[in-house]
DNA sequence: CGGATGATCAACT
DNA sequence: GTTGATCATCCGC
């Protein structure tokens, strides 16, 4: 698998969100392909950024191609990729699992259902271990690994989850009809072609 | 099936 | 003191 470029997240957030679906995400062996991701940027009230830089989300502000990891309602981590604008990150929302699923299941329970391994950010965080020690990091290095597609997949748009300030933009990014999203896309989505 | 709920904490006001 | 870019579970259809 061929690395994805340094430059490949110095681009408006909203491509390198669309651009992500397809793309090969792994820690330490652990991972799979991206099936849906979501941008943010500093003119988005839902934005962790809207408000300008703080402790928290002092990584958004960082290098670019680096992760801004943060705790969620106390109970779970979320994963973003820094990108170009100053403030805009990528939110990781799921992925297929291909890499490490003894791992994976053994973080996430032996009972598990397949299709809800890593499908949500939370649970994808669970799945590959990533918690605030890894908030700031290079996704370009190890433990990371960051990889190009295999195929080109066809894309969807649609409103994102879970934001309550938010207008409702089409900024939620997925791989059409992948049995990994974590939650299916509205019915009038916005079908995008692409190459 | 769908909707409601509690868990639990770092950052923010 | 309040608030989430969430999840697993419980309850009623």
């Amino acid at each position: 698998m061929k690395p994805l470029p340094p430059d490949f997240y110095m681009r408006d957030v909203d491509l390198v969100a669309r651009d992500l679906i397809g793309t090969t995400l792994q820690i330490d062996g652990v991972g799979g392909v991206i099936v849906e991701t979501e941008s943010y940027d500093m003119a988005d009230p839902a934005s962790h950024s809207f408000a300008g830089r703080t402790p928290r989300n002092a990584a958004m502000f960082g290098p670019v191609g680096h992760a801004y990891v943060y705790r969620i309602y106390g109970l779970h981590h979320c994963l973003n990729i820094v990108c170009g604008e100053p403030g805009s990150a990528v939110l990781i929302r799921a992925i297929e699992p291909l890499y490490g699923i003894e791992r994976i299941r053994a973080r996430r329970g032996l009972a598990m259902r397949e299709r809800d391994l890593c499908a949500g950010p939370g649970r994808l965080c669970e799945a590959l271990e990533i918690d605030l020690a890894l908030d700031g990091v290079s996704l370009s290095a190890p433990p990371f690994e960051m990889a190009e597609r295999s195929e080109t997949p066809p894309i969807v748009a649609g409103p994102r989850i879970g934001i309550t300030r938010g207008a409702e933009r089409m900024r939620r990014f997925g791989w059409k009809g992948s049995p990994w999203l974590s939650r299916p896309f509205p019915k009038n989505h916005t079908a995008m072609q692409q190459y």
